[in-house]
DNA sequence: ATCGTTTATCGTAGATTTGCGATTGATTTT
DNA sequence: AAAATCAATCGCAAATCTACGATAAACGAT
């Protein structure tokens, strides 16, 4: 495109968009799922879980973390993940908000 | 990328992801909110409201169109575009299934 | 100190997304 | 019937995303 216009939308809907396209993407539903399952949450172990590459999944637990919805610690030479379910609830009370005067009935 | 993996994923993943990757552009995000606030629904109403050129917009409630999020029937000249929230409630319950026995308590 | 393990980052290729103008087809309006 | 309006689609350019291998950096074990 000639010109990126994400900068013309406000602030909750880039917000909203933010968070939803962290999660727009299968593989990165998984690894929250596997964060989700386990106590302990290591890189490998998502590696392992997943079909992608090591390089590849690092990828996408850093736009996860970029995006606020993981959190993750360096534990010795591996890496500690676990989900910040505090931007899940900030994001459903966003949703919420933005929702909250809508005309439910449908026009067509 | 060399291959497309997306099709190697569980089918809840993909669900979430794909609503969420519906979500996960501003202007999609604006589309729903505009939606959401009339009672009509116009295209060109939307295109009003939006940074965006026409084409642009048609573009997007295409995409929103093909994930489930609105309806649209032609009404005349005019296209009438409606938010689909029976999609909406499906991803919710999807959603909470999907997180149903997680850890909540963090690691890191 | 060297080796193996673990994870992040870099560079790159290919796919997809985003955006626009132009065009088309369909319907109103004049 | 001609002109104007509305919205979908096409074709294209630029941006971004996805994926990988290679490499680097940081640590633990030997």
């Amino acid at each position: 495109m000639a010109v990126n216009k994400k900068s013309e939308f406000g602030e909750s809907e880039k917000i909203i968009a933010d968070f939803a396209k962290a999660l727009g993407h299968p593989a990165r539903v998984a690894i929250l799922k596997e964060l989700a399952r386990r106590k302990t949450c290591v890189c490998g172990e998502i590696v392992e879980v997943l079909p992608l590459a090591q390089s590849t999944v690092s990828q996408h637990l850093k736009e996860l973390s970029t995006a606020g919805l993981i959190s993750g610690t360096v534990d010795g030479a591996k890496s500690c993940y676990c989900i910040n379910w505090e931007t899940f609830s900030q994001f459903e009370e966003t949703f919420r908000v933005f929702f909250e005067h809508a005309n439910i009935q449908r026009c067509c």
